[in-house]
DNA sequence: TTTGCTATTTATAAGAT
DNA sequence: TATCTTATAAATAGCAA
């Protein structure tokens, strides 16, 4: 397992891909719930993923409505 | 250096909070940028310090703009 | 506020299920 | 597809600057 280096470019094959997405996102997420806990800090976290689907997460009482907008922005 | 397990809960001390804040910052927007290159996926990261300084990453043509309105959100 | 050092803790790639 | 395992790569806490 982890043979080397990971060189930081597209995953070609799809199913990697996807794996690494799944895992990855949730390596971010709990980077993000930590930095907000340790640090007192509001944190905004979004996500679409290659097939177009949307992940988020937020430590803000206004977490919800902030990613909606700031998805709307970014799917234009 | 690292004594043990980190407790994830606020750093009381204001020094090694800041500290603490900036390097894990660098860390969360690093780990977004790997995110959005090996799965070919939009990211966006918002993070309001402690002291209400705004900082943002984003790998999205319109990510300032999506950031912008984010935290017109998040701060009110 | 950020960065270099570096012992340890964490994250995670690949495989298998 | 989403885990579980586990060897290895990567992040980072505490100091110092």
């Amino acid at each position: 397992m982890v043979r080397g280096k990971t060189v930081i470019e597209k995953i070609e094959n799809t199913t990697s891909r996807q794996v690494t997405f799944s895992k990855r996102k949730g390596g971010l997420f709990k980077k993000a719930r930590e930095l907000g806990v340790l640090c007192d800090a509001q944190v905004g976290v979004l996500l679409f993923s290659n097939t177009g689907r949307l992940y988020d997460y937020s430590n803000s009482n206004s977490g919800y409505a902030a990613c909606y907008l700031h998805s709307e922005v970014l799917i234009r």
